[in-house]
DNA sequence: GAAATCTAGTTGCATAACAAGACCATATAT
DNA sequence: ATATATGGTCTTGTTATGCAACTAGATTTC
């Protein structure tokens, strides 16, 4: 009666909240990205219990989302650092603050911005484009099964979509 | 010891992950993007246990990312049908997408690749961007206390931020 | 028209995940 | 020698999740 893993979809959402799909992980990787690098860090910005961190930290240096490295001439003092699979998780971050944005907090309420050093203008909106960089809706596009599919991947894909289509 | 809320947190992320942050949340607006409608379409194509399906789609229901709609004429049959709330997550779901297939599959194994419907290529990975649709690097933005921030998200977002930099 | 089936769940039980706080080991500071 | 800081582990409870059985209205089959 484990909880059900998801390492056996082959599917690419799957495995990516396998990874960070745990309560609290993708706040630790958040405050990763705001400069938190010690244990105590994490701990204190986030108010997660210790044990429930370590878990997490771990999975995530198993998963080599962030890599722990020995910061200590001066006794037990380590650091956490996001490694470059870690870092690329910045556009995940920044779609969900996107949406919270739009959804939950609405224009005028954000409780962070984040901008073009240059400009000074917020980042604009995610959007999924073509290779040209013109925006496409959800219309414009198709999913389509790729080099990595197998029948397990189709059953998932094409569930019900088929039976109710009239 | 309830598991620890996000409410009052004053952060996009962490509001969006009280939405979709439980263990098969995301997944299940997967399906809905892939045509799933049905309580049994989700529950066949994901394996979920019955309670579990309850529970996430009335929360999605509650959150006001999916609706339910008595589609019956002939007995009980329900639909759920993302709003423009839930469709709006399709970006969320591609960022978790990219991630995943460039880190956990790599190139050339996707399971899965989402194209555009006139040229047939793959849509692009999705950037940060400046208003004018150039890239923009970690390095290039920074992040703000937004209009919405309090004494908590400053906490939050400057955390060990300051006493670790040399 | 009675029995079986289908849909959309609820309920009860077992176990794993999570939270809170006590405790611990190493090292430096006083 | 004592106190403090770091980075945890251990113990103990409470949820969350999984599994199976059951329910209830409606339809289909016999």
């Amino acid at each position: 009666m484990d909880r059900t893993s998801f390492r056996d979809m082959n599917c690419s959402v799957a495995q990516a909240l396998e990874v960070l799909g745990d309560w609290w992980t993708l706040l630790i990787v958040r405050d990763a990205f705001f400069g938190a690098r010690r244990f105590a860090d994490f701990e204190a910005s986030l108010g997660i219990a210790k044990n429930t961190l370590s878990d997490r930290l771990k999975h995530l240096v198993d998963k080599g989302v962030m890599e722990k490295i020995d910061a200590g001439q001066t006794g037990p003092r380590f650091e956490y650092r996001l490694t470059e699979k870690g870092r690329d998780l910045h556009i995940v971050l920044t779609a969900l603050r996107q949406w919270s944005d739009k959804w939950v907090y609405g224009p005028g309420n954000e409780p962070l911005l984040v901008k073009d050093k240059r400009t000074g203008d917020p980042v604009s909106e995610l959007r999924v484009t073509d290779s040209d960089g013109n925006p496409l809706s959800l219309r414009d596009m198709f999913s389509v099964a790729g080099p990595g599919a197998n029948e397990e991947t189709l059953r998932m894909f094409a569930p019900a979509a088929k039976k109710h289509r009239r």
